[in-house]
DNA sequence: ACGGAATATACGTGTCAAGGCATATATAGG
DNA sequence: CCTATATATGCCTTGACACGTATATTCCGT
């Protein structure tokens, strides 16, 4: 799921769809991105999870699917806690203490 | 930044950081991972800005920096939007509505 | 059926990053 | 200094993957 959006035109693909669903041409305009690539992206996506498509005529509609995106968020989670402020300060005030205890321990 | 951590090793390192700082050595047995790989992967941490370290005698410390994880939580902000249940709701019910309207525009 | 629009996929190439192994470097104690 | 511990880095190999070009496939209107 993170080597998927790794490459940056994927996650420029996906930056497009958060607004709306759109077709392949469309991304291909929108992001000046030779057609093929634009498939051969979203077929990446599509297989990862990130997007669904339906047809319309010669047409394939790409939208967004929530799940993938879901899963970074909980993944972040864990960094969301330690990055808010009371618990960061609190973290590195013991890793202190921490260190100061080993130190002592070293020299004896 | 995504790059960095699209591989699963520097994931794993990142999500040991998380509880308290660590030398490599310990990074190493808790993961099972040879130090040389431990060692490379830490210093595209570092360079990345992921994580940053401090030198105990012999040993590397390394802790967490917040900065990578607020830019990429800042960046699934758009994606929160979208999935979060009414606008959710909202958007698949107004791309039907738009696909209809197409639909017929294009039997006309 | 044919032609056109839209898209998917095949094929080939070049780049690059992860891993393994070996070696260099940093730090401290006796 | 020597020895020991801990870690960083060099070198090489190899497989993954993005991209460009060409072609195949899908769908529809006439």
């Amino acid at each position: 799921m993170f080597e998927i959006i790794a490459e940056p035109n994927r996650r420029a693909i996906l930056g497009l769809l958060v607004s709306s669903e759109q077709s392949v041409g469309e991304i291909e305009r929108r992001l000046r991105m030779p057609q093929p690539t634009v498939s051969k992206h979203l077929r990446v996506l599509r297989e990862a999870g990130f997007v669904e498509s339906t047809v319309d005529a010669q047409r394939r509609l790409y939208r967004l699917r929530p799940e993938p995106f879901q899963e970074m968020d909980d993944w972040l989670e864990q960094f969301r806690r330690f990055w808010s402020g009371h618990v960061d300060k609190l973290e590195r005030y013991l890793d202190r203490m921490d260190q100061m205890t080993q130190k002592k321990r070293k020299t004896k």
